[in-house]
DNA sequence: TTCGTTTCCGAAACCGATTTTGTTGACTTA
DNA sequence: TAAGTCAACAAAATCGGTTTCGGAAACGAA
């Protein structure tokens, strides 16, 4: 068993080569003053030694630490977020190329999380921040613009932004989903969102409802639901508007989950997704092309946006003005077969619905 | 702005009191050589001045870092793993707790795999690791044993187990699985499982087997198949079973993912699941209660395992035996709607479906 | 009163790097 | 030949803590 702990150090090095420590490391930092002759016997006996400097020493000196920090937020539906594991994965790629490392910490609160935050930069273990799933009124953007640590958001919010941020267009996707849903032949068109603090909650219902301005079509609050993010809320939302008198013949959905939710409550009482009632949702995921039936959707790439917030925290870390890393991508449709013209009218799918809604399910009573 | 970044050090402290710093700091650490009155007066500056001492020279002089590493491995499939997903929140709510923090990589290969390991014990950025989705033959299990670097696995491999290790009981989970299937009158059970490399996949088609010996049943190589753990092998493995002329009615598959791509190619060639086909996944993924029909499966909490193995590890950091650590949870079977008693015998389930199979499937060609 | 013991805390070494400052000898230049 | 320049490296300071060592004052016992 070979030592690993108690390794070794800059020392060993100098003392193997006979030179001072200082030397060594300012061959390893690509000094110009040293001889070539030297250079080349301290990097010979770097690698016979197999020294590698420790991040700790090298940290405590020059007040980087070459990690980054990300805090998640837990608990507020239950499992964590399939968006957020790619999103991680595209940062770890992205940070292991640059030979730096991530730090993922929890908090199951906003008091929690700004707390966590404190700590990470109070004990200086991070060296900047990846603040995801941004609310409108972001404390965590407060708190770091005020005490000027550096970070980078997924997402904007309403503050001032005077830092790095990238962020999909959610309000055009919205919009042109609900042109799409006209163009398809719905005049009633129905969104189960969530919780408007959160900031893309908010941009994807704006974007709703610009889309149906835009086309001039009435607008009808009774046809908006908010829900928690995840399928049960899909599910509750769908029966709300469904079972109004006058129901949407379309459901807009926020995410993939909640729209996964309303397609279980549309087979779940006799309605045949696609034709009788279109779902559309938004993320991506994998398993929506397996749901029945297949989920259209709007997507991006998680793990392409975690790579670029990396690399912008990156270069704001090295004094680059955070300002001029502002971004805003497009999200594309992927169309399978959760959409199509409407089979009923608006009425129709209403007496339809009522008259099923008495009966037993056809499945389980998920969601109920 | 207040400034965090050159804050407030032990010096200031110990200079604001007017002790040694090494005073400061042994009150900080609770030695009982410090009289009462200077306690409370060093407490009471450290509260003023908002001190937080640096984790990086803590750690530089206490070999420590309070840092957890897990490196995950991506690139396989496509996407993350949901499963990872909850276990690293698990983790990241146990380390809370400690005031620990959890360092995240990736990986795309072994190789990569013991690199990023090597690298992060060389440079001293974490105290031990979490090993996840072990193999059998796990590189990494024996990388770390031979350097005597602390760790604990989610998952045993054949290799002598002198560490700490938590795991489900794949192979009762299997074997009662196909014990279940049996009693609702099933008597061809078809496996669909992953590359045998990975121990869960290995045990999990193990346990499959000795049900099937358990209950005398005449084992079919035929009906078992290995696939890409995602939705699109369980697509293609429901086809190259149910195709036979003696097809399974019934479908044991590996993960859920794998189950939900079974399901969806019984529901595309008009098979139905729960009385035609059952098919029984294993994970419990949230989404498999909005599948149609929900998804019966086996179940462990991944955030409770996530917790368990980050305590083994701290205990382990602690100096315990790491082989006092080694437990064997029981998974439980979720019943939701996609098992029952077949409907139809093999022979008239091999018939039925291809005389389908000619035709269109119901919605889009997923994974074909 | 004197000689141990404690109690409490200051001083300094130390962890392993980086960076600043200083020194040496060779080489120019006037 | 003396003074100045430069290349190449040694020596020491530094980062911000922890820990060891040792000494002064207080206390108790002989």
């Amino acid at each position: 068993m070979s030592r690993l702990r108690g390794s070794v150090t800059i020392d060993d090095v100098a003392r193997h080569v006979g030179v001072a420590k200082g030397t060594v490391s300012r061959v390893l930092n690509n000094y110009t003053d040293i001889s070539e002759a030297t250079r080349e016997r301290i990097l010979k006996a770097v690698k016979d030694l197999g020294y590698q400097p420790s991040a700790t020493a090298r940290n405590l000196k020059r007040g980087r630490q070459d990690t980054l920090g990300i805090v998640i937020p837990v608990g507020h539906g239950n499992g964590a977020d399939p968006f957020l594991a790619e999103f991680i994965d595209g940062i770890a790629r992205a940070l292991d190329e640059l030979g730096l490392d991530l730090l993922v910490t929890t908090a199951h609160s906003r008091e929690h999380m700004i707390e966590t935050i404190q700590r990470l930069i109070a004990r200086r273990k991070v060296d900047g921040f990846i603040i995801t799933r941004t609310e409108v009124n972001d404390p965590r953007i407060a708190f770091l613009s005020e005490h000027g640590f550096p970070f980078v958001t997924h997402g904007r919010s309403c503050l001032p932004a005077n830092h790095a941020w990238f962020d999909i267009d959610n309000e055009t996707a919205f919009a042109d989903g609900v042109r799409h849903l006209y163009s398809l032949g719905h005049e009633r068109i129905g969104f189960i969102g969530g919780s408007l603090d959160l900031n893309f909650a908010l941009q994807r219902r704006d974007g709703y409802r610009h889309g149906l301005q835009s086309l001039g079509v009435t607008q009808d609050r009774a046809l908006e639901t908010l829900q928690d993010l995840n399928e049960k809320g899909g599910y509750a939302g769908a029966r709300e508007l469904l079972s109004q008198v006058y129901p949407p013949t379309a459901l807009l959905c926020a995410t993939d989950a909640l729209a996964i939710g309303a397609i279980r409550f549309c087979r779940n009482h006799g309605l045949k997704v696609g034709s009788d009632v279109t779902v559309i949702g938004y993320d991506g995921l994998p398993v929506g092309e397996y749901i029945d039936p297949p989920l259209t959707t709007f997507s991006q790439s998680a793990q392409e946006a975690g790579g670029r917030v990396s690399r912008m925290l990156i270069d704001v870390l090295d004094g680059k003005d955070p300002t001029s890393f502002q971004a805003l991508a497009q999200a594309t449709l992927t169309r399978r077969a959760s959409d199509g013209a409407p089979s009923k009218t608006s009425e129709a799918l209403g007496v339809a619905l009522r008259s099923r809604l008495n009966q037993q399910p056809s499945y389980g009573n998920n969601g109920e």
